[in-house]
DNA sequence: GGTCCGTGTGACGAACTCATGACGACGGTG
DNA sequence: CACCGTCGTCATGAGTTCGTCACACGGACC
């Protein structure tokens, strides 16, 4: 799972664009803003870098050769959260909307003007950004690292699902307190998933099975009955 | 039983609709999700409302006659950061785009899903509010953390129920003011809980129960004869 | 002391919440 | 193509919580 990062101000984008010239507009604009930006001139290519590292915002071309722009906005959204926003050509509404519908959060239409563009990029980390997590988490003989994507066990690395992975960080990055399962929907599997909040409960288990020392009586992920599910601070 | 909600959801809804069906439909619907929903049948008339008091979120459709949608949506942007929805008809992507553009943050296409109606709402409220501050209400030797749901007694966690929990938090976060049985009826069961208001007394027992050091002599919660409940500021 | 009204107490069935196991769908991989 | 891991849905059952009731208790007032 890819995490936000902690400090005010996005830092990182990723630009997917496979036009030389617009990505290079792109690039020294955002350069200018203070941004850290790193090309990739293809949607594969640009999926390998976000496999890489982390990133607070991703420019995403939506006329991309090879794999578009909703297929890589879709696949960018089953393992990560990162706000995406649309590169589109003026006026063509219904690709805004496809994008969308894709996962992505905003859209910028061609050709852009470089203020509104850094803008939209700050605004969009601001409100996507998720609560801050610690560097390194413990839960009794758990440990979690959100940044590298790992949990182990009394020094046992723990293979767990992203689903599973995910679940756990919203829980331990905020110890002591319950989470609803509306709340865990939304930002486990985003606020516009709109299915059984019973499917909380199964990953829970799922989750349980794999971290907890007696699944019956569980001591990391503990059930609030009638309120949610909750890691002991 | 429909059970109130947590405290960190959205009450009022502003619904912005000519139609008069579709606001009945929107307006029952909000209702049945526990939501306090405030119609206008015009921009001018929402208008009006919004400047009489604050919304959390407004449901704008975009096809009005008179002031059309995107022009009350810039309207109340300029005064305003209220989350907007807009209403769309299915398909329509251009007006979606301009209404994004208008300074609406979602959408939701005719017709909708209920369920999927709410979500939304609910998810961009929580999503715009600014972060409660961590409050901590103190009681003698009981500490009630409202938004993390916990309530500890000498460093002890107690286990309440939600109900338990939620009248507790009502009382406590005004101490010294005693609260009537209707008053926590409506606060705690919701202002559509028709009831006998003894219930009160039930839980406030079994609340006693659980956090009052001698029930037969309560400290936390004293009662108020011919007036209602306390906890004593 | 006796009566009345408001409140505390214990008990009970109904409703609800959650854990569990199983199933099918889907995508990736050999 | 078959296999595997992951995910979302469902049915079931156990345990908890809720709302209601009948009755006991105890001040307030006569």
């Amino acid at each position: 799972m890819r995490v936000g990062r902690l400090s005010d101000v996005p830092r990182s984008v990723l630009i997917i664009e496979d036009d030389p010239r617009i990505r290079r507009i792109l690039q020294m604009t955002l350069q200018r803003e203070g941004l850290d930006a790193v090309e990739a001139d293809s949607g594969e290519t640009g999926l390998e870098r976000l496999a890489e590292r982390d990133f607070d915002v991703i420019l995403l071309d939506l006329m991309l050769p090879g794999k578009d722009g909703f297929e890589v906005c879709r696949e960018i959204r089953r393992t990560s959260n990162v706000p995406i926003i649309m590169v589109t050509a003026r006026g063509d509404s219904h690709d805004v909307v496809a994008g969308l519908e894709a996962g992505a959060d905003d859209y910028v239409s061609k050709p852009f003007v470089a203020k509104e563009l850094s803008a939209r990029i700050r605004a969009l980390a601001r409100r996507t950004r998720a609560p801050q997590p610690r560097v390194r988490i413990e839960v009794g003989d758990l440990e979690i690292a959100p940044q590298d994507g790992t949990v182990t066990r009394a020094g046992e690395p723990v293979n767990l699902t992203r689903t599973e992975f995910k679940l756990l960080c919203e829980l331990a990055t905020e110890p002591g307190r319950v989470l609803s399962r509306e709340e865990l929907l939304e930002r486990v599997w985003g606020y516009d998933y709109f299915g059984d909040s019973r499917l909380v409960d199964v990953h829970v288990r799922r989750l349980r099975k794999k971290v907890e020392e007696d699944p019956g009586h569980p001591t990391v992920v503990t059930t609030v009955r009638g309120m949610g599910y909750r890691v002991p601070g």
